[in-house]
DNA sequence: GATGAATGAGCGTTCATTCAT
DNA sequence: CATGAATGAACGCTCATTCAT
């Protein structure tokens, strides 16, 4: 089965997963290099077919974002799932970071629509819990063998990723694509069980929220 | 000089300035309402003066845009020149990224647009030099108490901040607007001299953008 | 012959003659609900068939309406002779104005469309000529009973059924829907030899077209 | 003050005036051709103005529907109010329902989105319940006159003049395009007093609704 | 100088009809 | 033959920008 494609969706003809597959393609370039205010008829061009046919496939442009949103979703959830088989449970966290941000970084708008559309979409909505559950094993592995902060829950990766991806998005021209790495690094600093214990008393910010809610 | 005047520009009509400063500041509430694609329509009337005159001072929406980058950077200059004026050098650093994140959390769209504004426009690029030299300040000034890793130059200061901030824009309904102070927190604590010391040997991110150029 | 078939056609294989009986009756109902401007994936839906199927039976829209008013038209004469068989004549003209209003009230667009499909069909113009030999048997008959004024013809029937048929129509939310009785009701009481007689000189209405001709 | 133009919207500058009234113009001339599913682009294009500044005017469709619909009740109050000055009460009746029939007969398609409107739109709405208070007047005073049977009531004349019109719908090529003429004849002559005292006993129609209630 | 009005270009979306399987 | 897929043309509507008052 193709990536993004429901379970429960009836068979597709050859020809028309043929095009599905180039319209969420398409639409996965287009929305990354201009955002997601792209058009569908931008992308309808790029995918090499009619606008009304990328229509048919989505009857919506929410639809294509969220069908979007889904192949990200499985595809973390098996990066996730890589990183928890590694032997090193601190690699596990960097791994998993480092691929997120990686992927995130190029995906300029999307990232921002995500959580819209979760709601929104049931079968997001449970994607959406399965890489917190597995993000939260990431997590706990690491804090037992003693490679991570104990203030750490397993939806901070995700925000932590988040945030280091942005930097992709500022678009200073000679400015290095990759400079999130170099961010990425302070923030893994940040999360060692060393930081945790040194912060200055009375460090404002990070006592500031115990535990973010996120559904 | 009114905030946001260019220099070179030819003195403006009592009225002319007041409507220039009105429509400014509708445009900063806007803005940080609705994001970029509020209208200049909306834009205009909030500011109570008719469309044209907005596009008579204004010509194009995008030079609205840099103008209001242009009276973030003066605010950003005011407060990191008062950073500096901290007896505590971490705390300058602290308190500077906290009030830096803190506006660029209510202002959506805006800090993503603020490079591409920067680029166009040589007052805007004036203008970003200055707060560069002075967050350098503020980094050497902590870096020489000891207070902060010494593989940190003030720009980093900048892109941390924005990393930060974007946390705001995540759209998750009942996702506190504050928990960008909670990921402030962890990278703060990667900032410390500590976190730089006690990370792994061969940990692959940190490492590998040593200098970042940015304009 | 099944309804609404042309004589000319060829024969269908049973299984295509099944779904065009399927395609017509959806027509009917989906027509009957939203209007004519009803689209045909909704009807090839309500059919349980393909669209390219509808498409192939009807090539046009139109092709498609016109044959659903062939099936009234048949359901129409049908409805005349039965009324033709009424021992009382004034009692067969109102149960035909009755019995056409009465569907015609349901079938809210396609009334309006019937005339130009008329024009273009000569399959539905026969038989519209048939149903008006039909009603003015029907007229004719009454006036020899003297249970109708005598300056009435067999197609005023059909103007004042489509007439009455229209109050069905007004989306007045609330209305009752068979409303159009009670209209019905007075526009019978004007057609009794009496209420012609009776009317004030000089009346300029009723006398300026005497003889409307209709093919 | 122009017809249909509100007391209280804000004063127009001439020239938008002078659009506003073009645009209503073609409407009405657009709308009488070819019904309300006349694109709003004809209907700009024949005013002579350019999409947007229909849409400046008018923000939605409806709203220009809406607009038609206050023009035509305006008329329609100053014809009942002419007619309630006729000497002979029957001779305002009659004026009347052929006054509006006349009028209805080109407005194809309007007179169906009457109501819709008028549940949507207070001021037709205010509009509206004014006409049908001068009907009644009109009504009542025939009925005292002895000129009108006295099962009738003001809405009656709304129903009846809308049923007749209707009959200009029918786009029979070479049918007589006054033929409604002919029938409204008939509806009069179903008003008279002595057409509801002859009736047949059993008539089952008229008595069927005794009191149809539309707001 | 200030304003409301005007507009062309574009957007997301629908649909009758044609095409490939 | 039956079908789902594909599509061009159109629709109602928005908006940054220009024009006339």
């Amino acid at each position: 089965m193709a990536v993004g494609e429901s379970a429960t969706a009836p068979a597709l003809r050859a020809d028309a997963a043929r095009n599905r597959e180039l319209i969420v393609a398409a639409a996965i370039e287009v929305f990354a290099e201009r955002g997601l205010e792209a058009s569908t008829a931008d992308i309808a061009a790029r995918a090499g077919v009619g606008e009304a046919t990328l229509f048919r496939r989505f009857p919506t442009k929410d639809d294509l974002v969220t069908a979007i949103i889904g192949v990200q979703f499985e595809e973390s959830a098996a990066l996730a799932e890589s990183c928890l088989a590694d032997e090193d449970p601190w690699q596990g966290v960097e791994r998993f970071l480092y691929g997120m941000a990686e992927r995130a970084a190029v995906d300029h708008g999307i990232a921002g629509a995500t959580k819209e559309k979760c709601v929104a979409s049931p079968t997001l909505a449970g994607e959406r819990r399965r890489i917190l559950d597995l993000t939260s094993q990431l997590v706990r592995r690491a804090q037992k063998a003693d490679a991570l902060r104990d203030d750490i829950a397993g939806q901070d990766l995700m925000f932590v990723m988040s945030a280091v991806a942005s930097l992709a998005d500022l678009p200073f021209p000679g400015l290095r694509a990759d400079l999130w790495k170099r961010y990425l690094g302070i923030f893994l600093d940040g999360l060692r069980p060393e930081a945790a214990t040194r912060l200055r008393p009375g460090a404002p910010s990070r006592k500031v929220i115990e535990n973010p809610e996120v559904e």
